[in-house]
Formats: structure tokens, C-alpha cells, sequence
DNA sequence: TGGTTATATAACTTGACAGTTATATAAGAA
DNA sequence: TTCTTATATAACTGTCAAGTTATATAACCA
């Protein structure tokens, strides 16, 4: 059986699912961006597979890897035992509403963003017209 | 070199860090306590070593291994930009302020337990006199 | 149909690692 | 000093994993 630990010991492996973190990828795009041979790329998803932290989308010839997180978040579950370790809980909850400050501001960024955007649309409707 | 993620491949060695947790062991305690040979487990604690994640202090002929939470850390941070994919900031806050409504019980049962037990001392020492 | 593209797999080599037994080291204890 | 205890290390075996080259599979394309 393959564990995640298993699948996490190589470096490569750690960097597939690092490009796989921003989004599912083709297998010839991870060959080109890791530089490794296709048949090695080939090997070390099916040791991805096998741990259950990616899953594949067939789409004609080419075939999407994409993340599946259950296994990282089970080895998240064993790492909490050890956290207090390093990071109080009070750290931890700083850390969190830091997070959720910057998302409000973002969401706020947006909205502006939309906002100026549809005023742009509005000009170009009155210039048509 | 050795990396956090090679130490923690090996099945036998995440149950050493297991035991780390709860409190520094001798290399004898864990032999036993994991049924394996004393030099398997001397090899597996020297590749602990080599990953920064346990340390040792000498006591007579006992060498006395404890967790350097350091390595452990680092992955944390690691895996820390995979969170989002299996958990919402409100459910990271949501557990924090459970842990910490307990830390606060806890906090609050031990003061009553010592208030008991300053009382039996008392009537102890009333005993006496 | 034949050729091309994308991926997987088989066969092989090499090196590393888990585990074993035997032995070395080094510090008490008698 | 000799014996015992606690641990490390050396030497060895067997298995497994990384990487390679060559080939199979399978779908699309002309």
C-alpha cells in the first residue's frame, strides 16, 4: 500500500503536486515544466495515484491530473497533534484573522474593480449610441 | 541529506515521533515499546537525527531521544498553502476557539482542584494540631 | 488507412534502504 | 579489573524504488 508519506518522500513528486496546486495539468506539461523524462513523469503520478492525491480527467489523447486533498488533510490530522510544538493557539489565531482581514479586503478590491468596470461599459454604451 | 519527508516514509519511524510526543524516551523504552531489534531502531533514530527532528542528551550510558519540532514545522508551512483545499478559514477559527474554550475549562477545573485541595490540607493540618 | 500525439508500461540497471547478526564502544557496578 | 548495561556501528542480505530505453496503447488527424 502507498501512503502519503510514501508519495511525499520524493521531491519530485512534492513538486507535481505543487504545480497541481494552482491546477490540473496535463502529463507532457509537468514533463516540460519539471524537466524530466515522460516515462518518469508517468511513474511517479501512478505513486501519486496509488495514495489517492491526484485523480485523472481523460479528455481525448490527453489526460488531467488534478489534486485530491483527503490524504494531505488526514496527514494535517496527524501533524495537529504535534502543532502546539511550535504555535500557540493564540498564534494560530492571529494568523487566521490576518487571513480573514486580507480576504474582506480583497473582496472589497473587487467590488470596486467591478464597480469602475461597469462604468467603462456604461461610457462605451453612450459613445455607441 | 536527509529531509523531514524521507524520516517520516518509514512507518516505524512516525510511531518514534508518536512516542516523542508525549515525552523524551531512551533508545531501550522503544525497542520494547515497538518491538523492534535495538540496532534497527538505533539506525532509524540516527536518520531522525540526520533530519533535524529528534535530538539527544546523554545521561550515564542512557541517551534520552526528544523531539526538535523544527522539521516538523517547516512541513507545516508547507502544507499550510494546501489548507484551503479541504478547509474554510471560518472551520480553522471555528476549531481554534473550541481548543480555546477548553484551554479556559481546563484552566478554570484546575483552580477549583487546587482550591479543594488546599482545603484538605488545611483540615489535614488541623488534624494535626 | 497510415501517421502523429499523448500517455502508459515492460524490462532493465543501479542505488538506497529495512532488517538481521555480530561486534565495538563506553559508562557504571561489583 | 572484570562484568553488565545501553547504545552505536559494521557487514551483509533482500527488497524496492528511481531512472533509463524501448515498446505498447489508444485516440485523433490527413
Amino acid at each position: 500500500m502507498t501512503t502519503i508519506y510514501d508519495a511525499l518522500a520524493d521531491p519530485t513528486r512534492r513538486r507535481m503536486l505543487d504545480l497541481l496546486r494552482e491546477r490540473p495539468r496535463s502529463v507532457n506539461e509537468m514533463v516540460d515544466l519539471l524537466e524530466i523524462s515522460q516515462p518518469l513523469a508517468s511513474k511517479h503520478l501512478k505513486v501519486l495515484r496509488e495514495a489517492g492525491v491526484v485523480q485523472v480527467r481523460q479528455d481525448a489523447q490527453r489526460r488531467w491530473y488534478e489534486l485530491r486533498p483527503a490524504p494531505l488533510a488526514e496527514m494535517d490530522v496527524w501533524l495537529s497533534s504535534y502543532r502546539h510544538l511550535w504555535e500557540s493557539r493564540y498564534d494560530r489565531l492571529d494568523d487566521l484573522l490576518k487571513e480573514l482581514q486580507e480576504d474582506t479586503q480583497n473582496i472589497l478590491q473587487d467590488e470596486q474593480q467591478n464597480a469602475l468596470q461597469e462604468d467603462t461599459h456604461k461610457e462605451n454604451d453612450d459613445e455607441q449610441s
